[in-house]
RNA sequence: UCCGGGGUCGUCCAAUGGCAGGACAACGGCCUUUGGCGCCGUUGAUCGGGGUUCGAAUCCCUGCCCCGGAACCA
């Protein structure tokens, strides 16, 4: 309809490339591989974070990209760590980032029968063994990176003594840890993952998906490709720490003749000012410095959505910091850029004051009232207007008011003149002050010409605060977070001590605000910009008798830049 | 020490033998009824040393540095 081109829908992104995209092409071309198939293939065991949700954006990225199909798949080969639990909270994470497996939910250990069958082959091959060395044995044997391992006893075992003790392995006759199945490579290679490693442990546990059906249970390097064998991936993409791993993958699919994916590996993400382990996350809930896995503070996509991060930022910031093979620490400042610009564009702007100062507007006729129109999105003029109310006593932002006030400071001060965004201009006349001389409320006159924010005479103010009418506005507390971590990399620390040491002791500030009427009874999830202040999510803690906000961001301070800097040059 | 990876602005990612570019951050300005958004600009990098080439971030040699690897974890 208009002839303006639309800008903020239309954003052109360059198509993405890198060096994964680039194998996939060429194994295209070179007719490796005729279609593209990807898997996403958590252990369900953790809940995820934005690490995840990179590789998830690449291995779900692409397969959408090139046409083709996107599996989500739980590795749940070790039944003493892994919950369902677990399985219920990825499930909801990875839809609520918009991944969409369609029919393609799948379970690592749904193909035990068939693993337990190619191992049988591999044994009949003599390119697998039982081996009966303790574990402590096992690693005593396997040598150093610098020198060769020694074959176990077993290891020349015939095919058939291998294959009854593999059976009875299956059957229950052994103890845990009696006994394993061992892949027949090379002792003495160079990759230790190569020597001679384990394929199958006997663990009499109760597994939550196959109850107790099975008390052996494969090894990752063994299951793995035979997961993505099975499902027909092309490309099985993980991070780094399996490139050494690869060598093995390949083996095992080239000893069973089995279809083959290629592996690819790339790097994991680091956030600034947060931590991105499972076990790290345990210790910081376990500690009490957080509430949850869901806490607001941490990287967790449970976090990251209660805090109020959207979908469409978390896939917009995993596009923007590609894919790379260097180990790399992302600037938490990108994640927020990539919020801000989403919430920017699609959220409704509502005026809350954090910290209020009573403003007695003395000239305004008592017992009136009246109510301003407010844009809702100035982003989005579909978005429309709603009504605020306004009466002769409101709230300001105390920091909106100084009684001497620094150069560059364009806000309220003893005469001087503002705008109420909406309302009208304002002057100081009178600062009122308790026994400790601290400002208790502001006197001022209104200029009744200047309704709805202009001055008929054209004059101008050079600040335009938000306020709140002292009688209708609705008290809400609201959740100020900031960096989990003092410094950039929280393992930054003296020789002995803990990223406990880093951790921010204000990383969280709890304040009462006061809202306009209209946010009363928000449902959770609901967001909101608080104009001039920072995008705020209603938590789900919150009820309708007590409205609870969360702060995803702040909004970008130019003041609070320029108040630093002079902080910094009068030092 | 052995094996496998990797070193490009402060950060992340491009440049695939042909003008080292973008984003974030920082800084300066314009605009503004959000000190928001937007717009304009500035600063700023090829790990070192050799070589090949008309031409090297890219190819070769060499050195240095960083990450990963010796669970019956994934």
């Amino acid at each position: 309809m208009s002839d303006t081109p639309d800008t903020t829908t239309d954003t052109p992104r360059p198509e993405p490339t890198d060096f994964i995209r680039e194998f996939i092409k060429q194994d295209l071309a070179e007719g490796r591989f005729d279609r593209v198939h990807t898997r996403f293939p958590p252990e369900p065991n953790a809940y995820l974070h934005i690490g995840h949700a990179k590789a998830l954006w690449i291995d779900y990225g692409i397969a959408l990209e090139f046409g083709g199909k996107f599996n989500l798949r739980f590795d749940d080969t070790n039944p003493t760590r892994e919950e369902q639990e677990f399985v219920d909270a990825i499930i909801e994470d990875v839809r609520w980032v918009g991944a969409d497996w369609e029919d393609r939910l799948f379970f690592g250990s749904d193909y035990f029968e068939q693993m337990y069958e190619w191992a049988v082959d591999l044994i009949k091959k003599g390119r697998a063994y039982v081996c009966d060395l303790t574990p402590e044995q096992v690693i005593e044997m396997r040598g150093a990176p610098t020198s060769p391992g020694t074959d176990s006893p077993y290891r020349n075992r015939s095919a058939r003594e291998s294959l009854d003790l593999f059976q009875r392995m299956r059957a229950g006759e052994f103890e845990d840890g009696a006994r394993t199945l061992r892949a027949k490579i090379d002792m003495a290679a160079p990759n230790l993952h190569m020597r001679d490693p384990v394929m199958y442990r006997i663990r009499h546990a109760h597994h939550h998906r196959q109850g107790d059906k099975w008390c052996i249970y494969p090894m990752y390097d063994w299951a793995h490709g035979l997961e993505d064998s099975i499902e027909g991936i092309t490309h099985s993409l993980c991070s780094l720490e399996y490139e050494n791993h690869r060598p093995l993958y390949d083996w095992f699919l080239d000893q069973l003749g089995i279809y083959h994916p290629r592996q690819i590996e790339f790097a994991r993400l680091n956030l600034t000012y947060t931590v991105m382990s499972k076990r790290r996350f345990i210790e910081l809930v376990d500690g009490g410095h957080v509430s949850g896995y869901d806490d607001p503070r941490l990287p967790t996509l449970a976090g990251l959505r209660r805090r109020g991060y959207t979908p469409e930022a978390i896939k917009d910031f995993c596009s923007r910091i590609g894919v790379a093979k260097v180990d790399s620490v992302v600037d938490v400042a990108m994640l927020q850029d990539c919020v801000r610009d989403d919430l920017n564009r699609n959220s409704h702007r509502v005026m809350a004051v954090m910290n209020p100062l009573k403003v007695v507007l003395v000239n305004y006729p008592e017992g009136e009232s009246e109510e301003f129109d407010a844009i809702n999105n100035p982003e989005d003029p579909t978005a429309g207007t709603r009504k605020v109310p306004f009466g002769r006593e409101i709230y300001i932002e105390r920091d909106d008011f100084r009684e001497d006030p620094p150069p560059k400071y364009f806000r309220l001060a003893p005469g001087r003149e503002i705008r109420l965004r909406y309302a009208y201009f304002i002057k100081c006349v009178d600062v009122i002050k308790d026994a400790n001389g601290e400002v208790v409320e502001l006197h001022c006159t209104y200029d009744p010409e200047t309704r709805g924010g202009d001055a008929p005479d054209g004059r101008k103010v050079k600040a335009t605060v938000h306020w709140v009418a002292a009688e209708q506005s609705v008290e809400a507390q609201a959740r100020l977070y900031d960096h989990l971590f003092m410094k950039p990399n929280p393992d930054d620390v003296e020789p002995g001590g803990s990223f406990i040491d880093n951790l921010n002791p204000n990383s969280l500030q709890v304040v009462n605000c006061r809202i306009e009427p209209g946010v009363g009874g928000a449902a959770p999830g609901t967001r909101y910009q608080f104009e001039r202040q920072g995008y705020f999510c209603v938590d789900s803690d919150s009820s309708a008798d007590k409205l609870i906000f969360n702060r995803t961001v702040t909004l970008r301070d130019t003041w609070a830049r320029i108040e630093k800097a002079m902080g910094r040059k009068k030092q």
